[in-house]
DNA sequence: CTCGATGAGTTTTTT
DNA sequence: ACTCATCGAG
């Protein structure tokens, strides 16, 4: 192949990266900086000039839309698929090396993938049957704790309860809860990871097979990697494989869940003679919106520090609308969107972002009202359907009878005439003989300590289920899943609920058997040198991937989104709305410094999504929990330079005889944000936030000892620290 | 088993 | 204000 293919489309920095010596590289791409193209560009250079055999190239992403990009862009431009290239996610990866090497790892051979939903279903299984009060052990709480835990590479023999009575039983419910899914055969997705790296620790030969094959990881939004993942990144290069890799520190915005930026920083220490670059030219979006992205962002600190730049036009500034609520603010943005799409613009080039998901709905009334087609992103996805997990715990139960928590679900679904009663029986029957409920069931139907009845539809069950076993043994996958949807009764079951949902339900059903005929036509590539059922395959698949949210991509459609779920997509038009103090940033992470900094790069990550126009808008009032709260304006749109916005004033008059309003000055109280100072009563203590000027200048100061506070400047008399 | 009352929680989300 | 899960009564 010929090499100008894939240097030419590439400006001076990116072709530096791409060509970088064989070693480990960092990547510091800002936002619209064509990280993606590096990463694929580099890819098709190893195999080009350096002569790599895809064979030996794994490339790792978060996401799996990510990961099918990735594979598509990398086909592209090779012009063949790279075969034998490990492309995929770290979880799909843990997974795939799992299955290959189950025995060692400790697994069954049909072990199943638990979703976040199927965890949190067993741990309230597990914590009520270790007898305690689950109103006063909340599953959640539980769940956090153990997948947090297991993000740290943390079991529990590896804590250490201190004498502190809430570690004590959180690490209680994970010994047990490891003892649950080990004897059900079900794995968590953080479980694949750790897993994993103990597999590798624990069998070094593996971990060589492994390490003298890869001689390339690639490694996409290096910034949210978790402890775990970097521990497994290192573990997998050793010494001698080279790792690239590519992240922007202004869009962690992961923190609250385990991503550590401070990876970054890392790097070139754990990473032997790593270079590192920098991507700074955005492609996406115009002047504008890029000085003030980059005036917010500098407010941050312990940056590594990035100034994009454009090549491309100013661009109008960034509107700015103060609304007196939401709806006037709803009606604001739905009112620009159309004036867009009169002047020939198309709908799907506007999106509306928002820090938290309630706001959709005011947004979607007044879209309504409109006649404008939107689409709503986030909710609920294929898999992850109440229908769709039915029938995948008939399909679990019966390629693996020991899966607890599918029997559980679908014990008496449809209602079957097994109540409480005898399902505890059951269970106790289990706990007893250290058996699952599938085998407990048999033995109780023997015992007969049932009343008669009950002891019927167990028998009924069983029978049933064996029935259905029987049937589907020889069938392909998408006949296997037709007749199990059928014979479980669902379909009957789901035709009885009335109206649109009972329907919408069935044909949702009907779908998980394309999706069944779908996966046969294009099934994962496997290593193991044993037979593989597809079953088990396509059931992992369901938990890993757990497919598209709702339809409708063809219609053209407003976007709506959560800024988090707005990361890696880029639009003409972008509206941020909500920009008040307690929504944006929000209040929750209002008392800590390193939570606000996070808020801002969210922030930054919203601005830098637009690539023509930015509109900012704010509610003096809005409804929220219920009750009317009156806000002040985000302190991010006082980040931004005057020089690059303009106010929008509707209802005529005044918009045209005022300039625009200069908003409050930078900073008058001579405090920097996240400036440590020292107080004469309280203490030392973090800069917060500071709003008016001069004399009325006031600061909130966040102090170690006695919290958040503001204090009015001229008396406060801070010492900067 | 189904229905309605009651109470808790309500930032962001992928795998 | 609204959703969602759980629980007791019918």
């Amino acid at each position: 192949m010929d090499v100008s293919t894939i240097l030419d489309p590439l400006n001076d920095a990116q072709r530096q990266a791409v060509c970088a010596a064989s070693g480990n590289v960092l990547v510091l791409a800002g936002a619209g900086s064509g990280k993606t193209r590096v990463l694929v560009h580099r890819i098709a250079w190893l195999m080009s000039a350096e002569n790599v055999s895809p064979y030996g190239i794994v490339a790792v992403t978060f996401t799996n839309k990510a990961a099918a990009e990735m594979r598509g862009r990398i086909e592209r431009l090779l012009g063949i698929p790279p075969s034998g290239m490990w492309v995929g996610t770290f979880h799909g990866i843990a997974h795939r090396l799992l299955r290959a090497h189950y025995k060692e790892a400790g697994l069954s051979q049909n072990f199943q993938v638990m979703d976040s939903e199927d965890q949190l279903r067993a741990l309230r299984r597990v914590i009520r049957d270790m007898g305690l009060d689950d109103a006063k052990w909340p599953a959640r709480e539980a769940q956090h704790f153990i997948n947090a835990r297991k993000d740290e590479g943390l079991r529990p023999q590896h804590l250490e309860h201190q004498h502190d009575p809430f570690l004590k039983h959180m690490i209680a419910i994970y010994t047990q809860y490891d003892s649950y899914c080990q004897r059900t055969g079900v794995v968590d997705f953080a479980e694949l990871l750790l897993r994993n790296h103990e597999l590798w620790l624990q069998h070094p030969e593996i971990l060589q097979h492994y390490q003298r094959r890869f001689k390339h990881l690639l490694i996409d939004e290096f910034q949210d990697t978790n402890a775990l993942q970097y521990a497994w990144v290192r573990l997998l290069a050793g010494k001698t494989a080279a790792v690239f890799a590519v992240g922007d520190d202004d869009q962690s915005i992961y923190g609250w869940r385990g991503a550590r930026v401070e990876n970054i920083l890392q790097f070139n220490q754990d990473f032997a003679q790593a270079s590192s670059f920098r991507l700074e030219q955005n492609y996406r979006s115009t002047g504008n919106i890029l000085n003030a992205a980059n005036a917010v962002i500098a407010n941050n600190s312990g940056r590594l520090g990035k100034t994009l730049w454009t090549a491309g036009k100013t661009g109008e500034p960034i509107r700015l609308y103060s609304a007196f609520n939401e709806q006037d603010e709803a009606q604001f943005v739905v009112d620009r969107i159309a004036e867009w799409v009169e002047q020939g613009g198309t709908r799907q080039e506007c999106a509306v972002l928002y820090r938290s998901n309630a706001q959709s709905r005011v947004l979607e009334e007044i879209l309504i009202r409109h006649g404008m087609p939107y689409r709503v992103y986030g909710g609920l996805r294929f898999f992850e359907r109440q229908e769709i997990k039915d029938a995948l715990a008939y399909l679990r139960l019966l390629s693996h009878p020991d899966d607890d928590a599918s029997f559980e679900r679908i014990i008496n679904l449809p209602p079957r005439g097994i109540g409480t009663r005898s399902v505890d029986a059951v269970r106790e029957l289990a706990r007893g003989g250290g058996i699952s409920l599938w085998r407990a069931l048999h033995h109780s139907i023997e015992h007969q300590q049932l009343a008669a009845r009950a002891v019927e539809s167990l028998k009924q069950f069983a029978n049933h289920m064996a029935r259905m076993h029987a049937a589907i043994k020889a069938l392909s996958l998408h006949e296997q899943i037709e007749q199990v949807i059928h014979d479980s009764g669902l379909i009957a079951h789901y035709e009885k609920e009335k109206g649109e949902r009972g329907r919408t339900r069935i044909e949702n059903l009907q779908e998980l058997i394309s999706a069944g005929r779908a996966f046969s036509e294009a099934p994962p590539p496997t290593d193991s040198d044993q037979p593989v059922d597809p079953l088990a395959m396509f059931l992992s698949h369901a938990a890993l991937e757990a497919g598209e949210r709702q339809g409708d991509e063809w219609e053209d459609c407003v976007q709506l989104m959560t800024l988090h779920s707005a990361k890696g997509l880029e639009f003409k038009q972008v509206f941020l709305c909500g920009l008040e103090e307690g929504l944006f940033p929000h209040k929750l992470s209002a008392s800590d410094a390193s939570k606000l900094e996070e808020e801002r790069r969210l922030c930054y990550v919203g601005m830098t999504r637009a690539m023509e126009c930015l509109t900012l808008s704010h509610a003096e009032k809005r409804r929220l929990y219920g009750e009317e709260t009156f806000a002040r304006p985000s302190r991010f749109i006082r980040e931004i330079p005057v020089e690059f916005l303009q106010e929008v004033r509707l209802r005529g008059s005044v918009s045209l005889a005022l300039p625009s309003q200069p908003l409050p000055a930078q900073n008058e109280t001579g405090l920097r944000l996240g400036q440590r100072v020292l107080h004469a009563k309280f203490g030392e203590g973090v800069v917060l936030n500071y709003e008016g000027q001069g004399r009325h200048a006031r600061v909130q100061v966040n102090f170690s000892r006695e919290g958040c506070k503001w204090l009015v400047m001229e008396y406060a008399n801070l010492k900067q620290l």
